[in-house]
Formats: C-alpha cells, structure tokens, sequence
DNA sequence: TTGCAGGGGCATC
DNA sequence: GATGCCCCTGCA
C-alpha cells in the first residue's frame, strides 16, 4: 500500500525519536514496526512517499494512517510551531518529525519500563520481556506484547530477570489491577485530558511524566505535553527563567503555549536537545 | 577501577 | 517541597 503525505515525512527521524520502542530497522530507508498483533513494514520511497505492507493482524488504510501518525493536519500544527520564537529555527530540521499512534496499554507499560533508563536499554528489555512472557504473531519472528495476564504470570521476578530492575514492582502491580478490574484501556478514549491524565496517574509508578507520554502516543493527544531531563534542558537553554519551575508546572506551560501542537513541539525540542547533548 | 547519569516515582520528613 | 532510595547499564 503506498501512503502519500501532504508534507514531508521523515520515517527514520520519527521511529528513532524515542517515542516507539517496538521496531528494527530492515534497511537504510526500511523499518519493521510491531503494533497490537500486527507488524507493519515501511519503506520510504521519496520525501512523502511510503510503501507500507502488513504481516500478522491486518489493518487497513484508516487504520494505517492513524498509526503513521499522517492522519491529523501537520501542516496546520507545523505552520502554528513556525510563528513561535522559540521553536521557529529548529523547525527546518524536523519538519519530518510526526507523532505515531500505538496501543495504550503497550504504550503504558513501555513508558513504565523506561523510568531512569536509555533507549537502547528500553529496548531490549522490551524485546527480552516479548520474547519471554508474549505470544509469536504467526507468519513472522516477532512476538507479541504480553498481555496484562501474560505479565502476572511471569510475576515480579520474571521482570527482574528481564532486566526491569525496581520497575518491575510497579509493572507487576499496575498489570494485576488491570486484571482484577478488567480495565480496558481502550474504553477510556472518551475521556476528556484531565480525566484521562488523572486516570492513568492512578496506577502505581506511573507520575505525571508517563502519565503525558502515554496521552500523546497511546491516546494520540495532541495537546500533551511530557517533561523529561532533555525536554526541561532544551527549555531552559531557550528560556533561563524556566530553571526554577517545577516538571509539572512545565507540563502545563507546553500545553498553554503551544494547545494542538503541544505534542510535536515536545518531540522537536525533544530530539534537538539529544542531538545537541546540551548538558546543562 | 570507580563514579555517575540515564526519557521517574514514591515514601518520608 | 526537598531528599533519599529504588535497580541496572553504559560510558568516561
């Protein structure tokens, strides 16, 4: 299936940005994305040109979309982030950027596995944790996101084993309550920002962080806004004054300042402040 | 070798 | 609201 986008979109810029975990990279310009049960190859073929086929649990073109994070109106959100002082010279560089749509509730627990943590060793800890407690998704070599029950059984030990260290307490936890409440994460879409953020902060070791991570790239909010060391730092490298503001009251400045493109302006500053590795 | 920071959260004060 | 701890890795 080919996807054409209205305005250029950067596949290898957007799967390594940090917000998707389950992925490898078949080739320069190819990744092997994992959604749900299904495994989504993309291949980019020119500057608004992907080449998209799916193994596993089919999805059509809707669906697709949603995920590849070309549904919602980037031109529109990049246009906004353009006028804003602070973001307008970064722009050029990440106008590639979009923001990828993955199921809730994998979204939250990889969040809750990436606390204190890098990339590289959130994922593999997540791949060990699909390999070892997850379902093989037929007609590939890929396993499945473990299930809720799938987690319990492995226990607290089995995610020590994986390598999840202290944060194997809160995942054990929050995947237990989610059985014995049969919580569908699904169901609370209909949820307004603040009822679904305070929801999700509910669960043990999930803060406000997480709880902003999982609204933006589980719930496809676009207004979210997380705050993490690299966020905090690219904020106060633009604007010194920020430096005694706590991550929460930032969470809220984001979301003030920039509404419906919250979300982007958090990955672009985000991704320039790794690539610059400020320190301080 | 050691020290330290890495996409936090929580209990305790 | 500040501080220490949680657990493990990679890197200087």
């Amino acid at each position: 299936m080919i996807f054409t986008s209205d305005s250029p979109l950067d596949l290898k810029l957007t799967v390594t940005s940090g917000q998707l975990f389950h992925w490898t990279q078949i080739s320069q310009d190819t990744f092997s994305i994992l959604n749900g049960r299904s495994v989504i190859e993309v291949n980019q073929m020119s500057k608004r040109k992907l080449a998209v086929s799916v193994t596993g649990e089919g999805l059509n073109r809707d669906q697709l979309e949603r995920i590849l994070g070309l549904s919602v109106d980037r031109i529109r959100a990049f246009a906004r982030l353009e006028k804003d002082r602070f973001l307008r010279d970064l722009i050029p560089d990440y106008r590639g950027l979009t923001v990828m749509a993955q199921s809730p509730y994998e979204c939250l627990i990889s969040f809750m596995a990436s606390a204190v943590s890098n990339i590289p060793r959130i994922m593999r800890n997540l791949a060990d944790l699909r390999r070892e407690a997850g379902t093989p998704i037929p007609a590939t070599r890929v396993y499945a996101f473990p299930t809720p029950s799938q987690i319990t059984r492995l226990g607290e030990e089995g995610l020590r084993n994986v390598g999840l260290g202290y944060r194997s307490k809160y995942i054990h936890l929050t995947c237990s309550l989610m059985q014995e409440r049969k919580i569908d994460l699904d169901h609370w879409r209909s949820l307004d920002d603040d009822k679904l953020r305070h929801g999700l902060m509910e669960f043990p070791g999930v803060g406000r962080k997480i709880a902003e991570c999982v609204m933006l790239f589980g719930f496809s909010r676009p207004g979210a806004f997380p705050v993490d060391v690299w966020v905090r730092r690219a904020l106060e490298h633009l604007k010194p004054s920020l430096r005694t503001v706590s991550s929460e009251e930032l969470s809220d400045w984001g979301r003030r300042r920039w509404e419906g493109a919250a979300g982007l302006a958090q990955q672009i500053l985000f991704c320039s402040a790794r690539k610059e590795r400020i320190s301080e």
